[in-house]
DNA sequence: CAAGTGACGATGC
DNA sequence: AGCATCGCCACTT
């Protein structure tokens, strides 16, 4: 049942991003075509995050931060997922996007 | 078909 | 820095 094309083409874009960096909603959004509308990234995974084998932890907000969902432990959980692949997070529990390295398409630690 | 909802983002206070 | 609003669009009811 492929919801849409643009279900398909969000979970693309998820799938691109490489181990270690991060993106936020509104380059998903930009990649997958549909650039403006990051509420639409969010909501597609949320639909199917478990469906698919796509590193839905690997997107963060603008904030640079864990869009809480209201489950305190999924964002733990997905803070940890980022950390084991080398993100790092400030003592405050947020990404300092400003001092990553734009890389390619996506965020990357400095160091 | 209309209204409500939402893993967001930008703005304004 | 935090909170209120609006915009934007797909999906559900």
């Amino acid at each position: 049942m492929k919801r849409s094309d643009l279900y398909k083409r969000i979970y693309e874009a998820v799938r691109a991003i490489p181990r270690g960096q991060v993106a936020t909603y509104g380059q998903i959004a930009r990649m997958a075509g549909i650039g403006g509308q990051p509420r639409l990234v969010g909501y597609a995974l949320h639909a199917s995050s478990e469906e698919y084998d796509i590193p839905w932890h690997r997107i963060i907000n603008a904030r640079g931060r864990i869009s809480p969902r209201g489950d305190s432990e999924w964002e733990t959980h997905q803070r940890l997922l980022l950390e084991s692949e080398g993100i790092t997070f400030r003592t405050n529990g947020s990404v300092d996007l400003a001092e990553f390295g734009f890389d390619d398409l996506f965020y990357k630690p400095i160091e």
